[in-house]
RNA sequence: GCUCCCAUCGUCUAGCCCGGUCUAGGACAUCGCCUUUUCACGGCGGUAACAGGGGUUCGAAUCCCCUUGGGAGUACCA
């Protein structure tokens, strides 16, 4: 039997990145065993569900290079619909033939009346499960009328009374004691199923053999285990993952910052890193490597290497992941991502070998790939940059200005559009033989001449990518 | 409140299932050193953890119990 995973988003907001992590989880383990990844939107919650959310969150995990196998994009007839809002007659029939076998009920309890039987049981110490007459069976025959008649009603499942106990991929066995739910409604009195029952419907005839999916969803897992009982499906494997913290060690949310999706998309994350950054977060890769790619992860990922406790989400270390895979990228794939960034004029107007130096020489110091065009200008075209402190040490050492006035003269006598390293060269071995210095005096002051920095790039690199209109401006800018 | 889950450096984690090889390994961050005629890059190294208490055992980070702490769920949300 193949395995077959399913990520089930609900289309209510931004893709998250907690969401990304179980999509992604789900994603590898299919590709790592030979199974097929399904989407599928959980859409039943109409108020906040919005087709738009849908579109933008698929677009993010395609962004991410997750893509599945079938979806409401890719049917697969056999399984079609993927939207649960388009699955409502399957949801009724099973609903329907619950009632029949007295598995499920009719309720015509009010809001104000459920609320009351909840305060009393609270008041009386007791759980507050249901207790409304309606789950009584000599109440079903006249449930059925005032149904047939068009009245409301809500469908409550009748909880078994026993205890279960799940083995869980990641939490191992797992115990829900008896009467730790009371019976709960399954399809709303608007006619709308509810998530814990909808999700196993769709799971047992999707046929999915696991679920993966964050450990909010571990307690309601009872109620899911009664409804594959009643339905007498075969239960599908379970593996529920740590949840994502932030640093107050809440579960991660909105008020925890950047954290959907689309916000590192648009700051230009590469989605390599991403997918590199969550899925080491409550998961070791075998050998203990920290960067790796997803064919790799498709060779080793597997289940049983998930850690049992929540993981903070630590932008830190998704920046220094993000460096590592820009230092891995290929120079040419770089430079074709360099050039769709905004203020990259420059650079896409200069040679095929002045872009392979650059790249080369500022991939050290780029955690990201709009690193680069802001590097470019700082480094590179700025013309006249600020008077630090230690920029003024090194101009009020005595033997600066001479090189500064030297300096001065050569670059006014450049023709061409840059200067060679060569010429640097020369330039270097003037101040150190006809004027005496060397040392820490000669590569700074040059430094400070034709760059206005005290630090930086070698400037043997660095120099010939810099245009001598620059260079110029930055020694006149210096000397004035 | 009740129920469930969890507990190794500041953070992510390896080790735990199958006790000894763990004076607990790696990574991020942090600090220091080396190299570099400058500045970097880089290299090397340091600080830093088995929550606490009981058992079991010749021996426990690893098994059991309790305490404490954290998280989640407790909806006609997902």
């Amino acid at each position: 039997m193949t395995v077959r995973v399913r990520f089930a988003p609900s289309p209510t907001g931004y893709l998250h990145i907690g969401g990304a992590r179980t999509a992604l989880y789900n994603y590898l383990y299919a590709k790592a065993i030979g199974g097929t990844f399904i989407l599928r939107i959980e859409d039943t919650d109409l108020e906040r569900s919005q087709a738009e959310y849908e579109r933008l969150q698929i677009d993010d995990l395609k962004w991410l290079g997750i893509h599945h196998d079938e979806g409401p994009d890719k049917p697969n007839p056999k399984y079609a619909p993927y939207r649960q809002s388009e699955r409502s007659e399957i949801y009724q029939k099973y609903a329907q033939t619950l009632i029949e076998k007295d598995l499920a009920y009719y309720d015509f309890c009010t809001e104000e009346e459920l609320e009351a039987m909840k305060a009393k049981a609270e008041a009386e110490g007791r759980d507050p499960h249901y207790e409304g007459k309606w789950k009584e069976p000599q109440f079903k025959a006249e449930a059925l009328e005032r149904v047939k008649k068009g009245e409301k009603a809500a469908i409550r499942f009748r909880a078994y009374k026993k205890s279960y106990t799940l083995n869980d991929k990641v939490k191992g066995h797992v115990t829900y004691p008896e009467g730790m739910v009371g019976d709960f409604v399954i399809v709303r009195s608007n006619g709308l199923p509810v998530y814990n029952y909808c999700c196993v419907i769709d799971d047992m005839l999707m046929d999915i053999t696991h679920v993966i999916r964050g450990e909010d969803h571990l307690n309601n897992t009872v109620r899911q285990l009664m409804i594959y009982e009643a339905l007498g499906a075969k239960l599908p494997e379970f593996a529920h993952v740590s949840l994502l913290i932030g640093h107050d060690r809440q579960k991660l949310s909105k008020r925890h910052g950047a954290t959907s999706v689309n916000l590192y998309r648009n700051e230009h994350y590469l989605p390599e890193a991403m997918c590199n950054y969550l899925c080491l977060l409550g998961w070791s890769h075998p050998e203990e490597k920290d960067i790796f790619d997803k064919t790799d992860l498709f060779k080793v990922f597997s289940l049983d290497r998930f850690s049992a406790h929540a993981a903070m989400y630590d932008l830190e270390k998704l920046k220094w992941v993000n460096g590592e895979h820009v230092k891995k990228m290929p120079v040419s794939d770089l430079i074709e991502l360099i050039e769709k960034e905004p203020e990259s004029e420059f650079f896409k107007k200069q040679s095929a070998e002045w872009k392979n130096s650059c790249v080369g020489l500022l991939t050290k110091y780029a955690q990201f790939v709009t690193d680069f065009p802001k590097l470019v200008n700082e480094l590179i075209l700025k013309e006249k940059p600020e008077m630090t402190e230690p920029l003024k040490e090194i101009m009020s050492w005595e033997t600066t200005p001479k090189i500064v006035s030297f300096i001065s003269a050569e670059v006014e006598k450049a023709s061409s559009e840059f200067v060679t390293e060569a010429e640097l060269n020369t330039w270097m071995d003037h101040v150190k033989k006809e004027m005496g210095v060397k040392g820490k005096p000669l590569f700074q002051g040059v430094r400070a001449a034709l760059t206005g920095h005290d630090h930086g790039p070698d400037l043997k690199f660095l120099i010939p990518l810099t245009p001598v209109t620059v260079l110029k401006k930055r020694v006149e800018h210096l000397k004035g």
